[in-house]
DNA sequence: AGCACGCCGACT
DNA sequence: GTCGGCGTGCTC
């Protein structure tokens, strides 16, 4: 049990203000466990924290303030405490800030919301009417089953008033009940999905580990189609069976709600659903019911790993080498490795799933850090796709047509035959460049240093880096001359255009995250398609990602160089992961598929590693120039990136930083740069990024911590580190 | 993060 | 004289 602290007893409390440091008080009458949640008082103000252990003493005795109150929740659980201080250490975030991360509830530690609900009474109405006997009527069918009002008036065919009229007559009973519902109990014996061999040996190993009560990262591989799912839901109910929590991962919202259905299907009722877009009133309910152990299975965004489980037993990350979990939400982290930390501090399992692993994944598997599964067979009748290449420097296609005859005359047969194509492009948008044919001058967005693309679908310009919008101008912004201004290049509404000029008789959808007004609205969208209501599908990203068309036979991709050229060292990665991502997207069902992609570069050794669909070989061998390389995952890489409004004191703490590098030198480790970060402006701030490469077995957290610890930052200046960066060049 | 304190320029 | 700019420092 953890430690109680006596009314007056000196202990320190951290709170979420960045002080980076905990403060001490005197405990609150009545005492207060540590971990417990408590409002402080911090100068004029009241702020949350957490009682983090005894108190330092090292402060004016006389000066150390009581604590307002404990709050009405659980107390933070000391493999919570653990885990943040470990990330705080690892990605060197301020412990405030990895606090709030954790504390990202509404209403944390108010009172359980109470709301009122009816349910049949002892007493018999004076006056029976029809309306009334309507309600009885529902009360009875359903027993000793309570409703709000809302539903029993709804149900019954009443106003709310008839329902009052029988509550003042003693006929129906209104109670006082909790307003959070614990979620419906899950059951793991229903059962499930028929299993092929392959899964039911990987579901047999994973059901062994959930079974051991101990850390271990197991590495789900298995082609799309191959039933990951399936066998990680094995996983999810035998934690489930142990009583233990399970926590999914999912890199998209978009995917979520077909997840849910899954879920389902699988165990009777719908888990716990957890990121940006869940309401504050759900949020409070899971973070109270997580906490509690009343939701055993939770399907969330990154943030989710910060939920406070009692008995966390598995962590799944689908599509672990989705680049989505690694972004900034105030703290830099890698969901993926925060996972597996978090699983190693409480004694879970982690499964990685990916058809397509990313490189750090993959190695840790090689080195045998994790255990590896492989799923190759696909699930049912249908065959991995046809890979084709388009060699696009025989298409001959003019500059502002990207189909190529190859290309049209597939899907011309895909058209006969009734069944659907899509066509895939990486860019959002109408154009990526808006060019003035006059003067040169491409439109930039004045905030960052980007350029703006333009949206024909919400007639305006749009900075994919800032958010930044403005109207489509009718004259060049530089020179004023009008009419000149040009799109140049393929975006996914252009290439919509294009479709419809080829095929005006086909059914054509364009899926773009950015045309719908919400994630509903896109799944609605998307479920559809799904069913047969679009012939060609023209997407983007999200198109990429786990959903299923079973009616889809090809799949094209307009242009499978981008990401290939740049000198960013994960472009080739990502470049693989995606295609093949993509391609399997195309005959998951009964219908065979083929998968063909538009390149300038057919020789490139990751369009023919794709193409011979050798994924050992390509990973191999770009294993083997990152090691060369000396980066990760074979070395260690952290970024600095420094911002301000002041550009030239932006550059100017950097060259001071990379001249005094002590402390780097020290480990081995060098430092690059100061170089123009890959976004030099954000909303109107300069960027500027260091980088930092290391030996493997460098302690380099320690290392960056007495650098960047040795200046002081003045103005308006920020430093954050990045530790594992996505990109470096 | 807030909020107070305090030190310089331009106003009633 | 004094109002207010925001740089610096403090909060247990």
């Amino acid at each position: 049990m953890a430690e109680f602290y006596h009314h007056g007893e000196l202990l320190s409390v951290m709170t979420t203000q960045p002080l980076g440091r905990a403060l001490d008080y005197r405990a609150p009458e009545g005492g207060c466990h540590a971990g417990a949640f408590v409002e402080v008082p911090l100068g004029p103000r009241k702020v949350m924290g957490v009682v983090w252990g005894p108190g330092a003493g090292d402060y004016d005795i006389n000066k150390v303030r009581h604590v307002i109150r404990v709050l009405d929740a659980p107390p933070m659980r000391d493999e919570m405490r653990e885990f943040l201080l470990r990330s705080a250490a690892y990605t060197l975030t301020p412990l405030p800030a990895m606090l709030r991360l954790a504390t990202r509830a509404p209403g944390l530690g108010d009172p359980p919301s109470m709301r009122k609900i009816y349910r049949a009474g002892d007493g018999l109405p004076t006056r029976m009417t029809d309306a009334r006997q309507r309600v009885m009527a529902v009360l009875e069918e359903y027993g000793d089953l309570a409703f709000t009002l809302k539903e029993l008036s709804e149900m019954a065919g009443v106003t709310s008033s008839v329902v009052k009229g029988l509550v003042d007559q003693g006929a129906v009973r209104e109670e006082e009940s909790p307003r959070d519902l614990p979620f419906r109990r899950l059951d793991p014996s229903l059962p499930g999905k028929a299993l092929t061999e392959d899964q039911a040996t990987a579901a047999a190993v994973l059901r062994e580990g959930i079974k051991a009560e101990t850390y271990g990262t197991t590495l789900l591989r298995g082609v799309t189609g191959s039933g990951k799912t399936e066998v990680y839901l094995e996983a999810v109910a035998a934690a489930i069976e142990a009583g233990r929590q399970a926590l999914v991962l999912l890199p998209e919202i978009a995917l979520t709600e077909q997840f849910l259905d899954r879920v389902e299907e699988r165990f009777g009722a719908k888990p716990a659903e957890w990121h940006s877009g869940v309401t504050m009133t759900e949020r409070r309910r899971i973070w109270r019911m997580v906490g509690e152990g009343n939701a055993q299975l939770v399907i969330g965004a990154r943030s989710a790993l910060f939920l406070p489980f009692q008995n966390l037993g598995l962590i799944v990350v689908d599509e672990e080498h989705d680049t989505s979990y690694k972004q900034e939400d105030g703290v830099l982290y890698n969901a993926r490795d925060m996972a597996v930390l978090r699983a190693s501090i409480c004694g879970a399992q982690v499964v990685l799933a990916s058809a397509t692993p990313s490189l750090e994944t993959w190695a840790n598997a090689e080195a045998g850090k994790y255990r590896r599964l492989e799923l190759t067979s696909r699930f049912g009748p249908a065959v991995m796709p046809q890979m084709g290449a388009i060699d696009m420097r025989q298409a001959g296609l003019p500059g502002d047509k990207w189909i190529s005859a190859e290309m049209k005359r597939e899907v011309d047969t895909r058209l006969e035959r009734g069944e659907q194509a899509m066509l895939f492009i990486n860019r959002r948008g109408y154009a990526p460049i808006t060019l003035c044919r006059a003067c040169g001058e491409q439109i930039g967005c004045d905030q960052c240093d980007a350029r703006m693309v333009e949206h024909r679908f919400l007639k305006r310009l749009v900075c994919h880096q800032c958010g930044e919008t403005k109207p489509m101008p009718e004259a060049c912004p530089s020179c004023q001359v009008e009419g000149k201004l040009a799109p140049i290049g393929p975006g996914v509404e252009r290439l919509g255009e294009e479709a419809t000029a080829l095929w005006p008789e086909a059914r054509i959808a364009t899926l773009s995250s950015d045309m719908y007004g919400s994630a509903r609205a896109l799944k609605a969208e998307i479920a559809g398609i799904a069913e047969g209501a679009a012939d060609i599908i023209i997407g983007t990203q999200l198109v990429a990602k786990g959903h299923n068309f079973p009616k889809l036979t090809l799949v094209g991709v307009i242009d499978a160089d981008l990401g290939l050229t740049g000198s960013d060292l994960r472009a080739a990665e990502r470049t693989f992961q995606l295609m093949r991502q993509v391609a399997g997207r195309a005959g998951r069902a009964e219908a065979p598929g083929a998968a063909l992609l538009q390149t300038y570069q057919p020789e490139h050794p990751v369009i023919r590693a794709i193409l011979a669909g050798e994924e050992e070989k390509f990973w191999a061998a770009e294993a083997g120039e990152r090691r060369q390389a000396g980066v990760p995952p074979y070395g260690r890489m952290a970024g600095i990136i420094l911002s301000g409004s002041d550009a030239a004191a932006v550059f100017d703490l950097g060259n001071h930083l990379a001249r005094h590098d002590g402390p780097l030198r020290a480990v081995g480790a060098q430092v690059f740069g100061p170089a123009p970060a890959p976004i030099a402006r954000v909303r109107g701030r300069h960027r500027v990024r260091l980088l930092v490469k290391a030996d493997k077995s460098v302690a380099l957290q320690e290392a960056l911590s007495r650098w960047v610890g040795s200046v002081r930052l003045k103005g308006d200046l920020r430093l954050a580190v990045d530790i594992d960066p996505q990109s470096f060049y």
